[in-house]
DNA sequence: CGCTTTTGACCGGCGC
DNA sequence: GCGCCGGTCAAAAGCG
């Protein structure tokens, strides 16, 4: 398991907005990822940043992360449920579900094909409950938004 | 025994 | 309507 809290915490508070805010939320912090590092020294970057998903109530963001093992912890339990090729990558790309029951964040997985050894990981949806013990042991109300 | 992963089938949207 | 494509289902297998 690779660490990367620095991200992920980032990701979880993103996820605590709503769809409606998202579009303004990311214009007025666009880069908000950018200079998160993991334990391993790999820098990322974002991927995708609140593009107008008009009519949709899901938020969506993806991000990059340098990193030999693509199940990066993220504080949450996820069940594989699929798993495709998808064209003009040669890298399969994996679906999960957030195993909370009622909860419906999705997120899927897949490897750059540019460069394999980044990963890409895109979240969809807000959790309808907070996150698991362990970010909770952290502290995780720190890492929430200020509004 | 209760979960998870695997994997091909299935399905719906979209372009032709 | 048909086929491609991405996303999901679900039965079976795997695992602790």
């Amino acid at each position: 398991m690779e660490e990367a809290d620095n991200i992920l915490f980032e990701i979880d508070d993103y996820l605590l907005f709503d769809a409606e805010l998202e579009e303004q939320q990311a214009m007025q912090r666009p880069f908000f990822l950018q200079n998160s590092v993991d334990a391993s020294g790999s820098t990322t970057g974002v991927e995708g940043r609140g593009e107008s998903l008009q009519g949709k109530r899901s938020s969506r963001v993806a991000f990059i992360t340098q990193s030999e093992n693509e199940n990066l912890v993220d504080g949450y339990k996820w069940r594989k449920y699929g798993k495709k090729m998808v064209k003009g990558n040669p890298n399969p790309r994996n679906y999960f579900r957030c195993t909370i029951e009622g909860c419906c964040v999705k997120k899927r997985v897949e490897r750059m094909k540019e460069d394999s050894s980044y990963v890409i990981t895109t979240y969809e949806g807000r959790h309808n409950h907070m996150a698991p013990s362990e970010l909770a042991q952290h502290g995780a109300a720190h890492f929430l938004p200020l509004n």
